[in-house]
DNA sequence: CGTTTGATTGACACGAGTCAACACCAGTGG
DNA sequence: CCACTGGTGTTGACTCGTGTCAATCAAACG
């Protein structure tokens, strides 16, 4: 009974045995959606918070002209849209790439939570804050950094995140992603994100064959794209006595 | 006394009077900063909560190469950070563009706003979620929409924010930006940056000049770049009777 | 008044998009 | 067993958006 929930919130407060065990309790009534099925559509009226257990899923808008702009992977531990109840519609839809496990949990346990758990209220928190980093930083990514370094840096952070989930060894990760998706997620097209990938192999940096990925060198593919991890903020603060 | 906070919260809840004086209570001790200055820096500890009562200010990373990334601009009545002090370090940094009347406020009065007055708890929570969903926007933006557009969306989405503020009439507004922040804002060069701007003069939609922006038919740019105000959330949700 | 900062222009290089074609594989159904 | 299919990956030639560098101009400022 691996929880990638309790994993990741576990690197941003101290767990005691209570809030694993209500956050186990949560996550006990899980659903099988298949592949490519959206879980929210844009527009929806937000009322359930789902959160990924297995498979990936991603955030992504529609744009005219038919094409899409992913803003986010989710991965096991990761929550669709926690607090996304307070706003009268979804923006953006959320789809699953491969088949996924999910929770659904109602606004109303979310609330209940943050009210009695206060641990699990600041993890949750902690979690909100740093959806936003990442997205800052894929922002970043895409407005200073070329396509090759964009993706580089895309494939240190899954490896990261998937490692505190206990899902990546080392250097290598399931990578359920297409060319297409990768096309969505970077502003590309998916020739352009094919010439990339080939290129980044042809530097003996990272090979992506039959939907598994492997970094040679983890140091060299960091050093690339300037990686800083900080900005997953996977460090717990030291001076919550102040609060 | 036009108090920018106050008119942008109301957007999100009905403020009780007694909520609008706590608010104006919040913002008493303001102070003067110049033009160009760091409110953080990156790496900071961040302790306190800034609030940008008059100026404009913005978030921003530097890249490697010097190279700088704007994340968001910060008007009248947007928090700097609202709940950064959950995190270890700033990932960021904010800068003022023009001189700017701050105000300070402690993580603990946050917290005690969000304790005892649910309105504004409400209503901060609001905002936060706006300002990941005009994030968002700003990443698709970045990945699906050509630099001309780019520019027109976001001359949109500043009328429409301003407006909702007070600092913006039908069709023009104030805008301190220069060509260089243009360029940080939408991941381009300055040069670049001007050419858009001549071109979008030349096509009758906008002109900038003495740091004055004046849109000659709003429609006509909206239109361009297909612009859709739904992820600003400026409409109040009906049915918060369910909680 | 000179100095600095910001705006503008032109020539050229390069990254990324477009279109069209083709290869490959896993299913699917005949 | 085979032919057909649709999704996916790959390639090449050409176009277009954007970056780069260098120079000049205009305006703001102390």
């Amino acid at each position: 009974m691996d929880n990638p929930l309790i994993r990741k919130l576990a690197v941003a407060t101290e767990l005691k045995d209570k809030d694993r065990a209500v956050l186990e309790r949560l996550c006990r009534h899980r659903r099988a959606v298949g592949a490519k099925q959206d879980l929210y559509q844009q527009g929806d009226r937000p009322e359930i918070v789902h959160l990924v257990m297995e498979g990936v899923a991603v955030r992504y808008k529609m744009m005219p002209g038919g094409r899409r702009q992913i803003m986010a992977v989710l991965l096991p531990g990761d929550f669709c849209d926690l607090h996304v109840s307070i706003l009268d519609e979804m923006d953006h839809g959320i789809a699953t790439i491969t088949p996924c496990i999910i929770v659904d949990i109602p606004a109303a346990s979310v609330h209940e939570l943050t009210a009695y758990h206060p641990c699990i209220a600041h993890a949750l928190h902690w979690v909100a804050l740093v959806d936003m980093a990442v997205l800052r930083e894929w922002l970043a990514s895409h407005g200073r950094r070329n396509s090759i370094k964009r993706m580089a840096h895309f494939f240190c952070e899954m490896l990261i995140r998937l490692q505190t989930v206990g899902l990546a060894d080392e250097n290598s990760y399931s990578m359920p992603l297409r060319q297409n998706d990768f096309a969505d997620i970077f502003g590309i097209t998916s020739i352009h994100a094919n010439r990339i990938i080939q290129s980044l192999r042809e530097d003996g940096l990272v090979i992506l064959e039959r939907r598994h990925l492997t970094i040679f060198d983890v140091d060299k593919l960091k050093a690339l794209c300037s990686f800083d991890a900080s900005y997953l903020h996977l460090t717990r603060r030291k001076s919550i006595s102040k609060r």
